[in-house]
DNA sequence: TAGATTGTTAATCGATTAACAATC
DNA sequence: TAGATTGTTAATCGATTAACAATC
């Protein structure tokens, strides 16, 4: 440890709110620090850092900056310690507490997916509309009528709904859960949101990136 | 059509190259446009759309200006013309041959999702290491055995590889593209590609953003 | 000590917003 | 015509990069 922050009180950020920016480049910098530390790597330093990641040394460290001083003039950044600092920030190990709303494809596929789970991000229950799946498991998980919702998240204390349903289901399950208290959406259907609240949201819009991978590819083979 | 350029020549844009930031925003474009004409509303202003989409009016004629002057003023835009425009712009409906590496969890969804093939992105093969599936076929797409990749990418011609599998398998799967003359790679794994190459790549990162979702709810309630 | 590398300030670059004349 | 709304230029804001003193 070479704690030199300036301000002493590790809650307030000298430099204010980590920008959105910075937060999603986090778990860029946590990922590699994993493959690191599996490969008894212990110190890194922001120009590798940068090699790999392709980016820039100094946003590099603008970016750890945020977290305090974590580096060590001269030798670099404990791969272990800053592993574990990010982790901490981005809340990785504190259980968080989900459901899935849809047991169609995508949602078996997140259901499926092994990392969460090992990860603290645990789906507690999956709601769907379809009466052949309702009884179900998926990956353990039981599988509960759609209209059971609300209930349910009036009974448990939930932090993430994931919406994983088609696009004309996803806003009124958006209202539900944030009628029911829940902190946040990872929503994968494709549609904006019309709710003007504080609810955060996160989408992962899949085939808008297969469309933009697609207009890149335009551009470049034929002009 | 209210054509009035500056240039008349279509391909040369006046403004320049579109920046990838403008090009990530018009698949939400698109989509809303989509939804507005199965409506059967014929045109929407820069402000209507703003408030919908959660942008400023401003930011969207700055967007839609690299398309070129498709709006009318004191009336708006043509919600089907620019619903074509922005489809043209982004390579939608011209029959991308895609071929999909992984027919895990992951690969199942992406095969099955229906809006992929009716907007012209076509999965012509899957291709996996598991011996269970290999013969099977997913969405009525065959599987075959990973080791026949390079041989497949040298027969057809394929714009797009899409890699679905898990970490470890990716950077080599990515080089076998790269080295058959791929235009562009569609990555689901949670790697950062090491390659320095020309060839475009998109990322999808899918446990990343629920890691910033986690951080972002973290910041939130626990400050 | 000499070399390496951070943390931070300043400079640059790019993206968003504001403003408004042009015009439908 | 009067009102609405664009397209575009200028102003602002924020993010990235450069530079370098501090220091391990």
């Amino acid at each position: 440890m070479s704690g030199k922050s300036k301000n002493n009180n590790p809650k307030s950020n000298p430099k204010g709110p980590m920008p959105i920016k910075v937060i999603k480049r986090l778990p860029i910098y946590y990922r590699y620090l994993f493959d690191l530390m599996e490969r008894r790597v212990e110190r890194i330093s922001s120009g590798k850092l940068g090699e790999k990641l392709d980016l820039t040394s100094s946003q590099i460290r603008q970016d750890l900056s945020y977290l305090g001083s974590f580096g060590q003039r001269g030798y670099g950044y404990n791969v272990y310690e800053l592993h574990d600092e990010i982790g901490k920030i981005l809340g990785i190990n504190r259980n968080m507490q989900m459901v899935l709303i849809g047991g169609g494809n995508l949602g078996k596929a997140i259901a499926n997916y092994p990392k969460f789970s090992q990860r603290g991000f645990l789906i507690k229950a999956i709601f769907d509309r379809d009466l052949d799946l309702i009884g179900e498991k998926i990956n353990g998980v039981p599988i509960y009528n759609v209209n059971k919702l609300a209930a349910y998240l009036d009974n448990f204390e939930i932090d993430i709904g994931i919406i994983a349903t088609p696009p004309e289901a996803a806003e009124e399950m958006a209202q539900i859960l944030i009628n029911n208290g829940i902190k946040g959406i990872w929503n994968f259907a494709p549609v904006t949101f019309d709710i003007r609240n504080d609810v955060l949201i996160e989408n992962v819009h899949i085939s808008e990136s297969l469309f933009t991978l697609s207009c890149r590819i335009k551009e470049k083979y034929e002009n």
